[in-house]
DNA sequence: CACCCTATTGTAAACGTTTACTCTGCAGTC
DNA sequence: GACTGCAGAGTAAACGTTTACAATAGGGTG
């Protein structure tokens, strides 16, 4: 049976096409009569609406894009998880796009801006720099942008965002480590380049130094927000002399791995140790000992930001100052803090 | 800057939309001189094809879809990341859809099937029963379908697949705790409608039905290849009076959370009880202790499937039998298992 | 020089929708 | 009964591309 188009309907329904056409997409302009002659030929042809044709007539393809650092990170997948909620409800697909802990390359961007196959974008990471070429293109076509997790750089600060304080959260947590008792934490930072580990090493330092305590040279180190790169930092963290009583890691795979590399190390967490991480990932409650973290609302951000971008796309504003939306995150205790030894 | 078509190229060049259009498709039906002329003309006015326009003209979208159980899970990140990979070189981008474990409903496949318009799909878990309607459906668009990590079940037995021998991979995990010296063995498998969980089961019941040992009422239990039902499940197997000396779990997150329950019973691992994963995420390395496993060349997976399934959408073949592919898995000897107690 | 062949370009149709505009006919109003 | 108004249906154009086919030009051959 080859494809059937809106004309075989209307021939069976013995109308024209036009009436096929909005007893689908406005039933209210059509006689109740041929409304229902004209549903039976559909379902008399099997016929369904080529998708590629309605796009292309209505230039809009439903899909939007998400550009995350990696899919892998349990966090984004509970993010992406809201967007796919929110998505599904109002009738949208989406389209993964990883940058794999890379600052894009600007080309990329564009690229994937310039192809107008989606109608907007989620940006879970923003990476600094955009470049201008993106900029442009994204005024050209007034492209709906919404930026989820992260605060928005400069370059872009007319954009939308939904995020909580990262800069209260890493506070919080380090906070947490100062009532404990400890005075010497370190802290292991994700990507050098990232907005959010800038904003969460910015808690971190302004909880010390509310404290009055110290941060010397060497306790703190780059774990690329991955496993191997959050053991390497643990393994320097750990030979530093100054024996750091604590560590905050900027989310929790690094703490996964850092706790895994404590004890590795012959240490005990919390006993010689205390770790805390960030995201409250799925694994932080079986990791031994289950882990001290903060909690993101990680599916209400991801459903807030996509239900924002489809108001975007539906109002058709590519952009336009926005005010960003602050969600609250938590300190969730377990058992990988404790006082410091002695 | 409003959207520039190709008849603004034509018109800058001096030629016909047509001449524009080979220029870009089949630049050697052109002379140099006109192509050298309307690639000026290109960048002049900063054109780019319409994309919604070529997929409809084209009738091809060079989207495929992904159906997989959940994103969440690392081992199936891995196997994306191999889709990507080789979906970049095709020129491909992916739609993931996923069931959330729940047996898919003929009728949502249905719908995916015949609203977006994707070239092809990925199947990383078959979903049995699939209904009538979606094979007639397929039948009827001649949907390129490849399936990964599974062997196909027997409604779509003409499908081609990569994937490991299940079968023998589980008994290569139950052997190795035999090896060892274990007698009782129970195994937390995933989901009763799984295909890969009864091939899974059917391993460890072939190993220890050759190693002539018994498998008791109450040995084995549905984790739901989830952390939570893992954790009940790895109680009930506790809770059992024959006091089993070794867990077989069907999945790595199911494994870090039976370890887990295991070691908060005040039981340690491997000293009274060993446990044996499936699969090798990254998270396998630093669980306590590292934890044994099958590992599952999922990038490789993915890749062989994005590259099959490409060849099936480029020759235009919707179906018709192709052999199965199998990859080769392999024992990954950490420390979560050891000699039984005694 | 006429002719033919080929390489290159142009013309126009087609893909399946949506929708602005036109037309028809019917009901209501005077 | 003629006119107005309007709802419902039809006609046809348009979206931006690709491509079959036609046309043209230019060079080689007789």
């Amino acid at each position: 049976m080859p494809d059937v188009s809106i004309k075989e309907v209307a021939k069976l329904a013995g109308v024209s096409i036009a009436t096929v056409s909005r007893c689908i997409n406005s039933p209210e302009k059509v006689t109740e009569k041929t409304r229902l002659k004209v549903q039976e030929a559909i379902v008399a042809t099997g016929y369904s609406p080529n998708t590629l044709a309605q796009s292309f007539r209505r230039g809009r393809t439903n899909l939007v894009m998400v550009v995350l650092p990696s899919i892998g990170d349990p966090f984004f997948t509970a993010v992406m998880h809201g967007i796919r909620t929110a998505a599904k409800a109002k009738g949208y697909s989406v389209l993964i796009e990883e940058t794999q802990h890379n600052t894009m390359t600007a080309d990329e961007v564009s690229a994937m801006l310039v192809s107008r196959q989606t109608d907007g974008i989620i940006l879970l990471a923003t990476m600094s720099p955009f470049g201008t070429e993106v900029l442009s293109a994204r005024s050209r076509r007034r492209l709906p942008i919404v930026v989820g997790c992260e605060k928005v750089s400069s370059e872009l600060a007319d954009l939308p965002s939904v995020h909580i304080d990262n800069v209260a959260a890493a506070r919080d947590a380090t906070n947490y480590l100062i009532s404990q008792g400890h005075e010497r934490i370190g802290m292991i930072y994700g990507q050098a380049s990232s907005l959010l580990t800038k904003d969460r090493e910015r808690g971190y330092r302004a909880a010390m130094k509310a404290a009055k305590l110290p941060i010397k040279e060497g306790w703190t180190a780059e774990g690329q927000l991955s496993i191997s790169g959050a053991r390497h930092a643990t393994r320097e963290l750990l030979s530093h002399p100054d024996r750091l009583t604590a560590i905050f890691c900027a989310n929790d795979e690094m703490a996964i791995a850092c706790l895994h590399e404590v004890k590795a190390a012959g240490l005990s967490v919390p006993g010689d140790i205390s770790v805390i991480g960030f995201d409250d990932i799925r694994y932080a409650a079986v990791t031994d000992p289950p882990l001290t973290t903060i909690s993101q609302p990680a599916e209400e951000i991801g459903e807030r930001v996509m239900y924002r971008l489809c108001r975007r796309i539906e109002e058709g504003r590519g952009n336009g100052a926005d005010e960003s939306q602050i969600v609250p995150h938590k300190l969730v205790i377990r058992q990988s803090v404790g006082k410091p030894p002695g």
